[in-house]
DNA sequence: CGAACTTTTGACAAGCATCAACACGTGTGG
DNA sequence: CCACACGTGTTGATGCTTGTCAAAAGTTCG
């Protein structure tokens, strides 16, 4: 059975076996459909969301905005993620959640995927996975910004996303699209978007990649992952490990 | 009933309402204490663990090394944390844990934790929770190493330590034990040991803070929090907001 | 074709890192 | 009890990575 929100079954199955009725029950969730233009605030800091928000094509990312107005870009989404999970569980929004792309998202209340998380704990787990996961990549977001240079915290960036593009089934190959401004790989890296100009040239003529306007194509990916000090452990690709319960 | 396990409890019920049988379950998990000197290890990158730790006294934190060998702290915890729900969790340890100083902690089977979590579905969600708000700290230490100045973070971090320790019970007053040398406060903000020197001395010149080697005095709240760009918001203090089933 | 973004380039400034000592306190062993 | 080593904190001089300011060139889209 093909629904809209396979995108997001696929993906909390992937760590998690799922029975044949824990996959009806999620399907079953109530849920409406919303297109939405890129650059569309989904939740903003101070929200107390009541849906919970999955990503059905697109990109989204998450930030906040400091004292001095500067933004920090703290995760980026593609299709399949849970947005709001950690706003919904946790009552007050502390965090904005944004469009990157034109994309669809699918709505549910938030009331819904907490009854059906633990009528179906092994559904739990896997949301509860999927946020450890998030949390983990969050630990390795801390370390880039807090201790490589320029160079590396872009190269690890970009290393990132062809892992998480390519095991979504997103990419193929060494191209994707990366939909991003080099204003937004600054305020995700920390850097400003001179820098970032000027690292990614860098980049280019190392012969470690090319890139247009949006779609960057990694041509070593050997020297990208060493100059970005990537290793993809912190994304826990797939296998379950001690999930069994 | 008091037991060793009391500390994690309360924490763990400080915003999720728990029955007398949830607590029952909980402090019913078997256990053992282990005392540990100040900079053990108790889980390695790379680890299988096999038991979930608790923090019943002292600090610990946790971090990763980076390919140029320099190290993130990306975070911090006191008595009352969990340690692992994270890496037992994930089957894989995607970072080190390591106590600061010396102090005890309660280790409990993973299995026996899962088993609790989802036969008690209210200790599961207290569970869930405090992996959300620890993944909403990440949030706010990317942002903090990202895009605020030295002076900023340093002041940031000294706000996030009072406010936890204090609803933690752990502190009274202005005063708190910071029990971080300043190479680890480094550490934890991305700069290097020397520059932290100097900007302790200018929140000191200042009339922020003073310190010595193991307290810290916050003289001035408003001021610091201010220069730290600090609301508590992401701790996401007592309030349930959003979280009855 | 023009308006609004985005990318690119250049010159310059600044925050923070690096290197190198020195001072201080604490614990240890002779 | 002193000498010494060691970890930590402090200071100074210098340099590099990155930020800031300003403007031009390219791109997208109505």
């Amino acid at each position: 059975m093909e629904s809209v929100l396979s995108p997001i079954l696929r993906k909390l199955s992937r760590r998690t076996a799922l029975t044949q009725s824990d996959r009806a029950a999620f399907l079953a969730l109530p849920f409406t459909v919303k297109r939405l233009n890129g650059g569309s605030h989904i939740m903003r800091e101070g929200d107390e969301p009541v849906d919970c928000c999955g990503l059905l094509s697109g990109y989204a990312y998450r930030h906040k905005i400091v004292g001095n107005g500067s933004r920090q870009i703290v995760s980026i989404h593609i299709a399949g993620d849970l947005l709001d999970l950690q706003n919904s569980l946790l009552g007050v929004a502390d965090h904005n959640v944004q469009m990157l792309t034109a994309g669809e998202v699918a709505l549910t209340p938030a009331r819904a995927v907490r009854e059906l998380a633990f009528a179906h704990p092994a559904i739990g787990r896997a949301m509860w996975i999927e946020t450890l996961v998030d949390g983990s990549i969050f630990r390795e977001w801390i370390a880039n910004v807090g201790r490589r240079d320029a160079r590396s915290r872009i190269a690890h960036l970009l290393c990132e996303f062809a892992v998480r593009l390519r095991s979504a089934g997103l990419s193929e190959g060494s191209s994707y699209e990366l939909p991003m401004t080099q204003e937004q790989i600054a305020d995700a890296t920390g850097l400003t978007p001179i820098h970032v100009n000027r690292t990614l040239q860098g980049l280019r003529v190392s012969g470690l990649i090319t890139s247009n306007r949006r779609t960057v194509t990694i041509e070593d990916w050997a020297g990208l992952a060493k100059v970005g000090d990537f290793s993809a452990a912190y994304l826990h690709p797939e296998s379950a490990g001690g999930l069994a319960l």
